[in-house]
DNA sequence: GATGAATGAGGGTTCATTCAT
DNA sequence: CATGAATGAACCCTCATTCAT
């Protein structure tokens, strides 16, 4: 038999792994982000073994699609005519559909795997952000850790969010930022607790 | 021994259920909104089964824990003097003390219970808000909708921060806000999406 | 105050051991005989701390239900007219009302308080078989363990079955165990395992 | 060693679905059907899980159980000299080792899946009942709606027989059966109630 | 004597994780 | 290297039973 169907021998590993990637994306996004991880196995058409093997644990998990996410936010910087408004756009869309992903981010996981990820999505914004300004886009306060807790608030909000419900949430919340972040802003006479 | 530990009869029930509302905040707050309930009953030093007698489900715990807060807000429009930023205060302290109430109002658990609670606030931040635009403190473009926002994505946040950073994450959060909801700020000829 | 709400005095004892004895017999018909007796306390309007001063536990309160429906069939042999097919009707009519009696009795118990109940329905079958027997209304081949077996069985099936089914079961089964009681009936040339 | 305890892999399958199903016979033999399933998986030398994973509920594992008597009961059938004496000394064998399986089979669980092991006996018991009445072993007013009823009764009781007693009892309640199923016997001329 | 809140053990179920095959 | 059955701890909830009032 030259060919098993349960085993497809060593070249499987990154399809796999991308396919349970995707599978993450979507059962976090359908189900939450403590969706049971035998429900990504399944989706995955994969074993939970194998979800183990390639993902020791849920954060790992969470921080390959997350991966994946800055990826494409990256792309964004690297065209010179990005705006932060685009910025908001890639979030909220990415956030639109998987809506786990800040959680790892965030702080409250604390998990140095996410750290890495945070310094990248911070080098994006800090990119894009010096070009708005100095085009006059952006006031002159913002820095880029306002963008950044901006982006979290987004995506935490959009998490908690029913599905139906997202994108007039989504379009409030901008609203609200753009307000904050325009170029006459307050801010200026700030002081705070 | 002029108090036992084991029972105290028929009219220890407030005195229990105030202990078990106190050990919901603090055991949300530390662990989140999906804590153990067994948690909550043991801090309050209660059995199992007397916190369900008095909460049937998690969700008539978390109530009546916002419940408390939301009076206390009530207080706070009722004074005259007091202003949206007074309520931004008030709600980031709750909100550094339990940062799982606005998981209960927020519409993803769409528990009708909860929403009796989104009713009360809505007419607290009106109210003051109010008078807040009337004086100048806030811009005319600013709606109920938005503070409410707001007050969500505060929660949010801090409910997915670690203790120890909350306090200047929050201080960040707001100081946006204020740029967003300030006179002069934009938002004026803004719609989106 | 010459009288309270919640205390009714030493007399109120009988009054409460009636009322938890009906409402035993409801709730055990509704629900099966390990109904919550939570819910018989409830019924009776009682607290259940009174329930068990009164039945420290399941089977002494099932024993009391039992013994009224034993009181009731014990009046039956003593009008001279009364066959065995009218005890079955008894049976019957008590078994479709509260299905748990028999339970109790049953051996399977094991409990000493049943057996007293158990001599008394003896004494009143075989009352009213040796009369039956001299009419030639059942054959003689019959026992009176034979006829208490066929209350037990009648008895047992009654309790599994639907409220809605009883009436034709229970007909049913009667009338295979009059065939089996008549006159002519065999069982003369048993022999059994 | 070639033989550990706690993980037998995949191939494990139809051994421990075998051994929970011999487990719960006994279990649900020895201490009734609503015996804890923890008992079952105990006896089985399994985990909680496992048990869950084979059997879904309680039903479903009386079912699997049932499963196994009606094929038992089905070989019978099969053998041309086979009677419903016959008949009887299965059910009352299977009954004295597995009490529970009429509670399933009865109306009152009432699961669909218990219908279609409602059917299978029923056949058994129609083929067999022609032949005796062709034999004249069987009274013709004999219907095979009362040979069930006759086996549940019988296994009710059973079931609520302490062990020590079983055997006497069934070998009284068939006598009882035999005389109601004889051919002379009355029920010709009878209605009821 | 009566009350009913409190207790806490235990049942069913779910799921992250392991590991024989 | 993949599989998926097995595990067992932990959760929620339900009661029988106790006992301060």
């Amino acid at each position: 038999m030259p060919e098993k169907k349960t085993n497809r021998g060593p070249s499987a590993g990154p399809a796999n792994r991308r396919a349970l990637i995707a599978a993450a994306r979507e059962v976090f996004a359908e189900s939450g982000f403590s969706a049971p991880l035998s429900a990504v196995a399944r989706r995955a058409g994969v074993g939970q073994g194998s979800l183990y093997r390639h993902f020791p644990d849920r954060i790992a998990l969470a921080v390959a699609v997350f991966d994946d996410n800055i990826t494409e936010l990256e792309g964004l910087a690297a065209n010179p005519d990005a705006t932060v408004s685009d910025l908001f756009d890639g979030v909220t869309e990415q956030a639109l559909g998987s809506t786990a992903l800040i959680e790892v981010v965030s702080s409250d996981l604390g998990d140095p795997r996410a750290e890495h990820l945070a310094t990248r999505i911070d080098a994006v914004v800090e990119a894009i952000l010096l070009r708005d300004k100095a085009a006059g886009r952006i006031g002159t306060h913002v820095t880029s850790a306002d963008v950044m807790l901006a982006f979290a608030m987004l995506a935490f909000l959009l998490a908690r969010t029913e599905a139906d419900a997202r994108p007039a949430v989504a379009s409030q919340a901008r609203s609200i930022f753009r307000g904050a972040f325009a170029p006459g802003a307050a801010s200026e006479a700030d002081e705070d607790d």
